[in-house]
DNA sequence: CTCGTCTTGGAATTATTATTCTATTGTTTT
DNA sequence: AAAACAATAGAATAATAATTCCAAGACGAG
């Protein structure tokens, strides 16, 4: 009988067993399935002190579900607690197109379109899972607040981030707002900033290699005290430094290509909720 | 200078202070806010070897932020791993999921930002699941084929649209590729657009309702037998019509406001199956 | 160019932690 | 009641991991 591999077949291994087990291995099984934080971060012998047993015990409770030694089983722990959110939706794709399963080893997706798909969709799905977790109701308060009473908006955001930047401007525009997209095209970005004062805001899109214009438009607004809300990858971006609100988009560590999706969906929910501060306003 | 004890704390403070960091101590610090899990329960030895420093600097930079090793240090990731395993961390994600059931009855998102960005992310999971499903194989590889052996490409798209444009015209401009970018400034639409020959193809995105420069201009390069890669909303949207390829990106009935992620999800898609394509034909 | 300062690499050392082993205890069987 | 068996405790050992230390290298200032 091989060892579980994840935390959830070895919860159930452990509740099916957990009757035949002698006593002290009963008492480490309670406690596992009970405090399965201590179990993935203590030590044997700090565990052996908070179960009231000796170190040995464990060991031995480990060798009895099959693992060579306590750390192998702690691994299946430690697993549970980096669990991606989500390995259903990729499972299921996966099931779809069988394509699919080839990519996984390689990390980067296969030759067929269609696999190339399901990979993206399934990455994107995790990155707006990710932005969904990961963004503070903090920042999407102060951010609309901020948008709120601005005189001007302005959009920062070149290469990459660009239609990002532009599709704000877009919307921003159709809820009557003075809406200013900064697209270097006459003059450099730099120049352009220069036109927000500190009764607007500059909304800033970067990831990296983050654009040079963009950083050195934004040290200057934030050196004039213009409000800067930033939608970036890192809060060590050289846009996060001075801006007044940061939006932090994780990117996926094992994946090369940058996907647009997870900014394009703060970006929508911005201007929606804008929007509804403003007409909640006006009535 | 007290070592920060939250994850919070200690991550604003690598970002407060990371400029002014050497050389090693800086990518410790840029893993270290992006890798939050693998501080939290590698080695020192792992860490430096996924890092691409020696052990020592890891303990330098624990050592820099005011703990005594390393080890105290890691107690701070940690602890963010357990708080994120707590039972109100899965609640949000249910609750997430219970949103998009929701959304199904009312189709509208609630007033609080934090609300609609959960309406948005759990319509826009919506959206990619159906561009999945509803996208076949034949189509993603006629384009592909086309797109690999046409001498230049034209992107078209306006209004809330050009965003996909571009961003297409980046990514295949990146790739080498001849990209052409119908952006309206210097002319009409439908002037540029005569640029495009029978070997090249046109890539047209619009959705309703349709930009009647786009449309246009899309009538005129099919009547000159030039291929049409249709992203729109409907088989029978007027971009639809003379398309060589077209896909179909649908919109959800009950929700008034139209998303971008789909179509970027799509474009990104294409993009990355063409390069692909190149690459394999070149080898 | 040379000195002084700060940073880095890498082996040596110390510490911590896991694991093993054996004596002992308790329990069941005859 | 004694023998056999199973389980456990606890010290001893092996392993792994963290930390220290010093020499070498890089960089600036004078």
């Amino acid at each position: 009988m091989p060892a579980p591999r994840t935390y959830e077949d070895l919860r159930s291994l452990i509740a099916r067993r957990h009757l035949e087990l002698s006593d002290r291995l009963r008492r480490i099984a309670e406690f596992a399935v009970q405090h399965p934080n201590d179990m993935a971060l203590k030590t044997v012998a700090g565990l052996a002190n908070s179960i009231g047993v000796q170190p040995s015990s464990i060991i031995r409770f480990a060798n009895g579900f099959g693992y060579d030694g306590f750390s192998e089983m702690q691994q299946v722990f430690r697993s549970r607690l980096v669990a991606e959110a989500t390995p259903s939706y990729r499972e299921r794709i996966a099931s779809m197109h069988g394509a699919q399963a080839r990519s996984k080893g390689n990390g980067s997706a296969g030759g067929e379109p269609a696999a190339v798909l399901s990979q993206f969709v399934a990455d994107d799905i995790g990155a707006l899972e990710e932005l969904h977790d990961r963004t503070g109701e903090r920042e999407l308060t102060k951010a609309v607040a901020l948008l709120a009473q601005s005189k001007a908006i302005h959009l920062l955001g070149q290469g990459r981030s660009f239609p990002v930047a532009f599709y704000l401007h877009y919307a921003l525009s159709r809820l009557d707002l003075r809406a200013f997209l900064v697209d270097s095209l006459a003059g450099t970005a730099a120049r352009q900033a220069r036109m927000a004062s500190r009764e607007d805001v500059v909304i800033a899109i970067s990831f990296k290699d983050y654009s040079p214009d963009v950083v050195t438009a934004v040290e200057e607004v934030v050196a004039r005290k213009v409000p800067v809300i930033a939608i970036t990858d890192s809060p060590l971006s050289p846009l996060a430094a001075g801006a007044k609100v940061c939006f932090e988009i994780a990117e996926r560590r094992d994946r090369p290509f940058r996907s647009l999706v997870a900014p394009m969906c703060l970006a929508e929910s911005l201007v929606v909720s804008l929007g509804h501060s403003l007409t909640a306003r006006n009535s």
